[in-house]
DNA sequence: TATTATAAAACGAACGTTTGATTGTGTCAA
DNA sequence: TTGACACAATCAAACGTTCGTTTTATAATA
């Protein structure tokens, strides 16, 4: 009475997966701590996945298709920020960021940005973003630079730890604060942080 | 004719540990590996620290000594940020972050900041810097609030985030960069980075 | 009656740790 | 000066546990 398509225990498993990854990393979490927190059978991860690593690809690739559909609506991957004038891709870049903040704190992704964080260095594991790729191409288009330029790269990376620091350094912050994760506002400070300097590193008065 | 007092190996254990931590963080390391690099036996880790765990914590408990002894050149701990005014307290708090940058971007410590930004949810592995809550303790004094106000709190993390970004994203930025590690032009970058917008957060003029 | 989903049990491999034997070194009484 | 002894360092081997995965069986559904 209960042994139907039920896509309801894959679903658990990706969101019990996913949590204790960014608590304790990949190697950290065993695949029965996973499923006895998703209630289901130890068999399942390899059942639907294949296996342990190919579960987490599941979870990356989610992440990185629900950032290109998000991004769609302030973004158009298509066009060549080459053709667009420097102030108005300024202006875009910053729209951009402060939809990374929202992007980046909502309960759905904030687990994953700390997992991709933690797991970087895995060459295994290496994830290619076309919006993080596109907004390279932005900034080197405001700064009139090659894609590739030492000065690009720094920007880029600056902005983004902009970005994540309460992220970034999670057990630091939220332990201070003493809090299980941020509030509303919280985030506010974060984007009027990225407001004020980003766009003071963007318009490129030093660096 | 080898078999004397050989501090040799427990040192050879310590830096293999530490790079195989960064990289591949503790969970991703086996003892089998470490002692493979340090070419030592299997059962040193135990003999000298009394087990993988006790080792983490030889590692980091090495690093703060070094972050204490090393911050002595540039701040006195046992000074009260409340007795000096916010603009002597400014500039030594701005001299501190460039310090940090040194310390953070050396071959001795640039592992361990990887290794620590890892590990930092473990509840097990918690660890408390007298230089950072000192720090922390400046950032309050010259923002005239409580150590634990949010405000201070976000300022000191977009500021740690900031100096720390390139190590933050290590993968990312060296693999665009190609590069195995940062150069001194890198850093140099960092350098006037941090002098610029540490600056500008400091001073107060937002968040 | 296939097919899908779940269950319990078992697989070999890898893990951190411990054991017991062995080797070199320094100490000291004879 | 030497032989015995204590001790620190190292070794190979084995310990029990946990790991990710697979297998075989079973229940529910289309």
């Amino acid at each position: 009475m209960e042994k139907q398509k039920d896509e309801n225990s894959k679903s658990r498993i990706l969101e019990a997966a996913t949590t204790l990854f960014a608590q304790k990393g990949f190697d950290g979490t065993s695949i029965r701590e996973i499923c006895k927190r998703a209630n289901v059978n130890l068999c399942m991860i390899s059942y639907y996945w294949g296996g342990k690593q190919e579960l987490y690809r599941g979870i990356i690739e989610n992440l990185l298709e629900k950032q290109i559909e998000y991004s769609k609506s302030f973004l158009d991957l298509n066009r060549n920020p080459y053709d667009i004038s420097v102030d108005e891709c300024t202006e875009l870049l910053l729209k951009a960021m402060e939809k990374c903040v929202d992007f980046f704190y909502t309960n759905i992704s904030s687990d994953l940005i700390v997992i991709l964080l933690k797991e970087q260095q895995r060459p295994d594991f290496i994830v290619k973003s076309p919006v993080l790729d596109y907004i390279r191409k932005m900034v080197a288009r405001i700064l009139d630079k090659d894609i590739n330029d030492r000065e690009v790269i720094f920007k880029m990376l600056f902005m983004l730890s902009q970005i994540n620091s309460p992220r970034i350094l999670p057990a630091f912050s939220l332990r201070i604060l003493g809090q299980n994760d941020f509030c509303k506002e919280d985030i506010d400070i974060i984007k009027e942080n990225v407001k004020l300097y980003i766009n003071k590193i963007i318009k490129a008065e030093a660096v």
